[in-house]
DNA sequence: TTAGAAAGTCAACAAGGCTGCCGTATCGAG
DNA sequence: CTCGATACGGCAGCCTTGTTGACTTTCTAA
């Protein structure tokens, strides 16, 4: 194991990282950051009728568009029946158009109107500005391992899922 | 502002890390992180019938023993109404003890039970053996550097608070 | 002593998760 | 062509957890 040799490194340094006391304080910071980085567009969305969900939904759309149902169902992690809700008032409302899928009839493929990618770009720009600021302060070196402890962290799936994503926007 | 040097420091090297591409992934990380950052314990949650509401409750509580509704409010960034839905079947369990306050006979004091410390130890370990993974993984330096992002992130207000909640811990 | 502020409780509502079940359209294999 | 599997949608109903409004108890300052 590489992580063993990692862990053989750091003996006789600091491990001190990994006490109790400094995983809670992980613990807590992960709860008061997570709270002020989706308080930007929760705000936003507090005055029409969405909620985070329809943001959530809104930001995976515009990044991959054309996804089915149920690849978003996948990327979202909640069940059809609780994402159908949120999609039925985006499609009415006109900000999600969903399409009969090309090669199979029975998929939707969603893609945002105009008026879904204003405000896509309303709410995400307001979360990339505090995530910029932080970003700012705390210099890449901090950044680069900002991310590494957040990959960690997610389940294998998960990270697969993610850095599929990755691969997306490098096709771009 | 030490702020601007360290920009200046930067310039020329790579400010490719403040670029929209890297603030989104920085985005999708904290959403998949933070949904793996709360499974572990929502699984054990599920089974009973509390949610995660009520594990945050019990975290702070046990925290800062005696502490008072107004403060735990203060904390959470909840309604007091909302917290008291919570406090209410904690306190009705037996998990929490709600004394009168000695000093001011409004306020209540609040305690963990035995039973109370048993659920908060077996919630809390679940998700500290998660962020311990992650932190070993990803060693002491991405951790200082996760630490940081995660503090500019929150408003001001939230980090003074979290900053005095780490000054409870230096007292033990 | 009395008015107002503060701490906490009760009631009712909404958002957004969940499960279960059913219906329709479409696809693909036999 | 038929039949099972798949993709999607809808309805009913549940739970947790957020909200606002109205109330009681208690304290404090005029």
């Amino acid at each position: 194991m590489q992580d063993k040799a990692r862990i053989q490194a750091m003996v006789g340094e600091d491990l001190l990282f990994l006490t109790d006391d400094q995983l809670r304080r992980g613990i807590e910071a992960m709860f008061f950051a997570y709270r002020a980085f989706t308080a930007d567009p929760d705000a936003i969305l507090a005055d029409m009728d969405y909620g985070r969900a329809h943001h959530r939904a809104l930001h995976f759309i515009n990044r991959d568009p054309g996804l089915t149902v149920t690849s978003l169902l996948a990327v979202l992690g909640v069940t059809k029946q609780s994402l159908n809700r949120v999609l039925r008032t985006l499609i009415e409302d006109g900000l999600v158009d969903s399409r009969i899928g090309r090669r199979d009839r029975r998929e939707r493929q969603l893609h945002l109107t105009a008026t879904g990618t204003a405000l896509e770009r309303r709410l995400s720009e307001a979360q990339r500005a505090r995530m910029r600021a932080a970003y700012r302060r705390a210099g890449p070196q901090a950044v680069a391992g900002f991310r590494q402890v957040l990959e960690a962290m997610m389940d294998p799936e998960t990270r697969a899922q993610y850095q599929a994503l990755k691969d997306l926007s490098d096709d771009r």
